[in-house]
DNA sequence: AATATGATAGTCT
DNA sequence: GACTATCATATTG
């Protein structure tokens, strides 16, 4: 059995549930990808969430359907990459923070300056480099087909067999910043950073 | 290995 | 006017 795609349905369950069930899935964007290791998931009720405040002109996005893109800058540098989750107007989305590369190796290198393989995908930043994702990708629907047999330009592949799943503190953050919402794929080598060993 | 610092721009108070 | 869901580089041990 091929890992099919993951559906609407997928991202319109509770962030709580879809940001753990993300680990080990494969994320493709126009064939370059990779399997999902680090993700942290961000809520309305969170005051660490860019929806803590309602749909500001920049948040708005994470208050529309589940399964589109919320991308956005940080730091005036870097693009980071959401999928929204939840039913639409409820401002929760899963922060994707890295990737195993898989697919697309050649494109990663090119685009990230021919790093070290381990960090191609290695937090949010770099992962959105990698894949080549910016401003303009905000609001872009996860969509494995177009209809008519044509492949959509993102996908995410349901994972073959369960996964290890690890939940710690999320990282870079000052409100909020003791809630475990950080999920890793345990052992994995392309973490952003390790998990923090247990106080 | 661990810590510090600068780059750089949009958003909110 | 302060803040940030970061990264790369430099410095220290």
């Amino acid at each position: 059995m091929a890992p099919q795609p993951l559906n609407q349905d997928f991202f319109a369950r509770p962030v709580a549930e879809v940001a753990p069930d993300l680990i080990g899935c494969t994320l493709v964007l126009d064939g370059v990808g990779g399997v999902v290791v680090e993700v942290e998931r961000y809520q309305q009720d969170d005051p660490a969430s860019h929806s803590f405040r309602g749909p500001t002109p920049r948040a708005a996005v994470m208050f529309g359907p589940p399964g589109i893109l919320y991308v956005y800058r940080s730091h005036g540098i870097h693009w980071c990459m959401n999928l929204v989750c939840e039913a639409e107007g409820r401002g929760a989305a899963a922060l994707i923070r890295a990737l195993a590369p898989t697919m697309g190796l050649e494109r990663m290198r090119e685009r990230r300056g021919g790093v070290a393989d381990r960090l191609l995908c290695a937090g949010p930043g770099r992962l959105a480099q990698a894949l080549g994702v910016d401003g303009s990708m905000n609001g872009f629907p996860v969509a494995a087909d177009l209809g008519g047999g044509q492949p959509g330009r993102l996908a995410l592949l349901e994972r073959a067999a369960p996964v290890p799943v690890a939940a710690c503190p999320r990282i870079g953050i000052s409100r909020a910043a003791e809630l475990p919402w950080r999920f890793v794929l345990a052992g994995s080598p392309h973490l952003s950073r390790p998990v923090p060993k247990a106080a």
